[in-house]
DNA sequence: GGCTTACTACTCGGATACTGCTTGTCCGAGTTCAGGGGG
DNA sequence: CCCCCTGAACTCGGACAAGCAGTATCCGAGTAGTAAGCC
């Protein structure tokens, strides 16, 4: 999985931590070390889902687009990855000899569909979750905010 | 996702529609058009994992080791995928200006503790569904056992 | 003094290289089978 | 006629390249703020 996910959840954490005015992209990849040139892609990624604005301009950079309540971890997954799924099938049963000798397949693929069912939990189990319950993990350590709000003034 | 896993999938249950001895990797592959040499790669795998086991010298090939109602979805995703977890946390809440700021760690990362639930869940359900199951639903058409046997023989 | 205007600096945005992993290929080690020779 | 031995062919097994997606980077387009100039 694109490490890029990892990057998008806390960076959205940071930005509601700070709340208000907008972020630049080079000071939000300074608060962990990271390529302010790739995360900034990412942000492009998150802005296209409209999980954040993008403001352009001096003083500007990127802002939450909606509360962390109503964003979940499959819209970050989502936005990142583009929608492409865990297990592609590229319908190997349709091919070789077996594929030959078969009549035209008229129903789904069985691989395919079980392995569907899975990553459909997978994502349920994504969906379920907001970004609102991990920062209230996060806030379980009071200091988190305060260190936060202290590495990007 | 590996494609591999969906090779190792379909070659499974071929193994068990032939059933009896083994197979060589040429034919399994022939039988879905797939590049030998990197199917074998894949059933050496499944070997090691002790799901099939193989046998050299003319003659030879693999066969299951077990039968397919105890060989689980999950067991054949982390034998191809080799127990690699689909979110990798590299704990960038210790890098940069927030880390340097933050004292030590001293519980698992909220976002990553998220991603493994998430995980968790999809792992369940891949262990949930076994390939006698989907050897059920291929059964479903009754031609399919027939056409897979002379397309091995 | 107030307004307009041009400039500068800073931001996003997309086009451009690089790297690691999945994918694919090749050749060697080992084993079974077959055939020939000897008892 | 039966047994042993040698050879060959076929299999797995791991070491060796190629292609592609994720990773990282750079520079241009656009905008807000600022300061100077003009009315």
């Amino acid at each position: 999985m694109a490490k890029g996910v990892e990057w998008a959840l806390h960076t959205l954490l940071n930005l509601d931590m700070i709340g208000g005015g907008p972020v630049g992209s080079g000071q939000l990849a300074e608060a962990h070390g990271l390529s302010p040139s790739y995360l900034n892609k990412q942000l492009q990624q998150l802005a296209r889902a409209e999980l954040v604005v993008s403001v352009p301009g001096p003083r500007g950079g990127f802002r939450l687009a909606k509360p962390l309540e109503v964003i979940t971890l499959l819209d970050v997954v989502e936005a990142i990855e583009g929608g492409t799924q865990l297990f592609h099938c590229t319908e190997i049963r349709c091919c070789g000899k077996i594929g030959e000798l078969s009549p035209p397949p008229t129903d789904a693929c069985a691989v395919n569909a079980a392995m569907r069912r899975a990553e459909q939990a997978w994502r349920q189990a994504l969906s379920a979750q907001s970004l609102a319950d991990i920062r209230a993990e996060l806030d379980r350590t009071p200091m988190t905010r305060q260190v936060i709000r202290s590495a990007l003034n």
